[in-house]
DNA sequence: GTCAATGCAAACGCTTTGCACCTTG
DNA sequence: CAAGGTGCAAAGCGTTTGCATTGAC
């Protein structure tokens, strides 16, 4: 992992930004949970589990911080708090999101969905596209009996 | 327009709930607003700038009345407020949306996008979709330049 | 040593809720 | 007149911010 970090160190040079134990800890966090979506909360208590202190304003000014820099992202599953997911490299667009209405899983769909239709509608509307969330809702395998 | 607060009469009535003052005036209001996407704050200031004097509280009460009976539907614009618009008839799905990140600017989109695609995912992941929620982030025709 | 980062607590903004009063059916 | 609806103010809740202190470079 330890390339990894210095991954997360050179983005933070890059901006004449500080690395700080605390970036570190939320960093190392992703790296080790990628798979998942977590919000600010579970992320501050996940941390603390650890060894590590550190204050939920620093999360959420971190979070922003990877935000911005691009080496996270931030979804809204309409559970009332924002809920954040390393990016993976071939992450051009955003990868999209199965959302089960009954056990409220979250399944990730990286079939690109959307090349044709964006065409389609930059042209119909003159609008140009940059970005784009798909948000699926229905019944996952295990809910749909 | 006679016609149509029968129809809110009725769909009250299916439910065993009255037809008061407020929520006639809330209906109203998005019958002569059926191409704006209005927040909570929005409704209420229009609406006092008529006549009727209503609470923020009532308001709030009433959009999740009208959200929950389909009469409405519920957006986020990602602008920390939540954003309503009276359902047409031939939303089946729902429409969806360009979001201008210059000028903020919201404009609708008819074209179906998704039906072949749906199926297509539904197959890949075994999992099945009731609806779906696209939201396509860019420049409009005035801010490309 | 300087400037950014952190932590705490207070503030924020939208939304929800408890409760006494009012209105519809 | 009974049950649901309203208005007000207070509370909720995720998130942001001001400010004094701490820490990285």
């Amino acid at each position: 992992m330890g390339n990894k970090k210095n991954l997360l160190n050179e983005k933070l040079k890059e901006k004449g930004l500080k690395f700080t134990n605390q970036r570190k800890d939320i960093y190392d966090f992703f790296l080790k949970n990628q798979d998942k979506h977590m919000s600010a909360e579970e992320i501050l208590s996940e941390i603390e589990k650890g060894n590590s202190e550190i204050g939920l304003a620093t999360i959420y000014r971190t979070l922003q911080l990877f935000t911005d820099t691009g080496i996270i992202v931030k979804h809204d599953f309409d559970d009332g708090r924002s809920r954040y997911e390393l990016k993976t490299d071939n992450d051009v667009h955003n990868h999209h999101h199965l959302i089960c209405q009954v056990c409220g899983k979250i399944i990730e769909v990286n079939m690109d969905l959307m090349d044709e239709l964006e065409k389609e509608i930059e042209d119909e509307y003159d609008f140009e596209i940059t970005n784009h969330i798909v948000k699926l809702y229905g019944h996952c395998k295990d809910c749909k009996k």
